[in-house]
DNA sequence: ATGCCTTTGTGAACGCGTGCACAAAGATTG
DNA sequence: CAATCTTTGTGCACGCGTTCACAAAGGCAT
């Protein structure tokens, strides 16, 4: 996953784990499509396999939000859309700045997904001289020294990082005293924050080595089952032999 | 967190837990940059500051890849990175693909921080037929038609996806059925893969709907203490003004 | 060599998250 | 209206992950 918590001992917000939370838009996303097919309503197994999750902890998911469902029957998906929108505060409008217009920033300027849900790219803000006044996704970048009259005029709250690591906790700094208590880090660096922010990091590099010790693992267990004379098992039957973990050496398609 | 992790029911890989392994780049990029000040030693609580985890955590971390420290003394530098590399696969060379190279594709090739770990972007692949051949961070774009030999002829385990999110199972089964076994998605979909590969997700909206939730929170508690007669916590002037652009008006989503 | 000081490595307790399994609830059919 | 069938909502048990707290280990000074 490349993505990680920082700080917040697994608050658990107004009875609603941070677990649940995390995967409240993953069901958002599956309803929307429903919705988008005018399915009227769900049961929890389906909706589970379009989430990709298990059935039993989508229901308890959803008790947490309350009693949406009808025995029997389902869940109204409309309804559902609604209140997980409300739970995740998607009825409302969010500014959001992007701090860091280079290669990554301006994918993100560019991209579409954005705006799909609240979310309202409110300004790009680069320190480049050279940059200001540019347009990136059809609106222009500002410098960095108007960061905090933008933040301030917009009453913005949450801020994307995407400048280089060395700038990153500086840029940080800046944004939550001019107001951001929100932070989505795409700089490979810990930001250090006051209580009350949150801070979100996305890490190419991490899920890079993750995948990494995985994949090694793989082929090691591999190696070693080819070693212990165990014969090449039979890939035929597809997806037959549990994962690589098992007991038993199993050997993975290369 | 912008990490999820698909399928593989917490699976513990060597006696290694799959929340430390996840922890591992974190102390690497702390242990990297000690390095180059040529920083002979640390305590396990210096450099659980850098890493930004609890101490006693990161000494668990370490516990379960062998007992590496000297009581009194700390961890040396140099042989943490060395054992830290090795146990996450990083000694060797991993051969990436990336396919779809639009905004994100493009902005994922430029990207440095790619080559500095050992993993090196073998190939960019695309559908579309004009963009073939068109150099893109010093490489040629080559057509999704190529996608199989590719993977065959370079070994290439590792695959980056993103495309639209309408073709990302699509491209996902080809780059298994061709051999590849660990899947970084970037488009906003469940991937269903075979059992034995590993797949990761970054996603960003997600990510923000999730630090919503939580501004969403702070500002129900923070109105909720204002209107309790509670002053307004420390934080005054700037952050005061929670809210995003209305305090009540609810708009929904797409 | 002895004693002191620092820091590791880990036993143990606790809390969170997950998934099973099932009773209760409601729809539906006859 | 009663019987049956479907699906929810949740009690419960279990395992993973986190954190505390401390004994053991090693360095260092005297
Ligand atoms: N490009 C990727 O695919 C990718 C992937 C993962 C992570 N990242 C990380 O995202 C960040 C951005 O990557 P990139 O490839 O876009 O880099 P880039 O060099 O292309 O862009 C960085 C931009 O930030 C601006 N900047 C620098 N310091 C600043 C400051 N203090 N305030 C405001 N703006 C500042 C620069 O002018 C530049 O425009 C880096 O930290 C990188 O490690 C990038
Ligand atoms: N741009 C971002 O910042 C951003 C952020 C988060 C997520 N995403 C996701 O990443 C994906 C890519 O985003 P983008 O902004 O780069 O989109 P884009 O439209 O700019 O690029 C998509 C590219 O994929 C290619 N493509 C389409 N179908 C393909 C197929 N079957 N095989 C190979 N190539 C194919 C297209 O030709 C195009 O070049 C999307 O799923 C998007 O939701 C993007």
């Amino acid at each position: 996953m490349a993505t990680g918590r920082t700080h917040r001992p697994a608050t658990r917000s107004r009875g609603i784990p941070e677990a649940t939370v995390a995967r409240l838009p993953l069901y958002l996303r599956a309803l929307t499509a429903l919705s988008e097919r005018s399915v009227p309503t769900v049961s929890s197994e389906e909706l589970a396999v379009a989430a990709g999750v298990n059935s039993a902890k989508l229901r308890k998911d959803f008790s947490y939000l309350g009693s949406y469902g009808t025995r029997g029957v389902g869940y109204d998906v409309e309804y559902l859309v609604y209140q997980i929108s409300r739970e995740l505060g998607l009825t409302q409008d969010w500014p959001v700045v992007i701090v860091g217009i280079g290669n990554l920033g301006a994918a993100l300027a560019n991209y579409g997904g954005f705006a799909s849900r609240g979310f309202r790219v409110a300004a790009l803000i680069d320190a480049d001289p050279e940059m200001a006044g540019k347009p990136v996704a059809g609106m222009p970048v500002q410098h960095t020294d108007e960061l905090e009259r933008i933040i301030s005029d917009n009453g913005v709250s949450i801020g994307v990082i995407a400048t280089p690591a060395g700038g990153a906790q500086q840029v940080c700094e800046r944004l939550v005293a001019a107001g951001v208590t929100s932070i989505l880090n795409f700089a490979p660096t810990v930001l250090t924050v006051p209580d009350g922010v949150d801070v979100r990091k996305v890490d190419l590099s991490i899920e890079l080595q993750i995948l990494a010790f995985h994949e090694q693992r793989k082929a090691g267990e591999e190696a070693a089952a080819a070693e212990a004379g165990t014969p090449p098992p039979i890939r035929s039957t597809a997806a037959s032999r549990k994962g690589p973990d098992g007991e038993v050496p199993a050997v993975m398609p290369a």
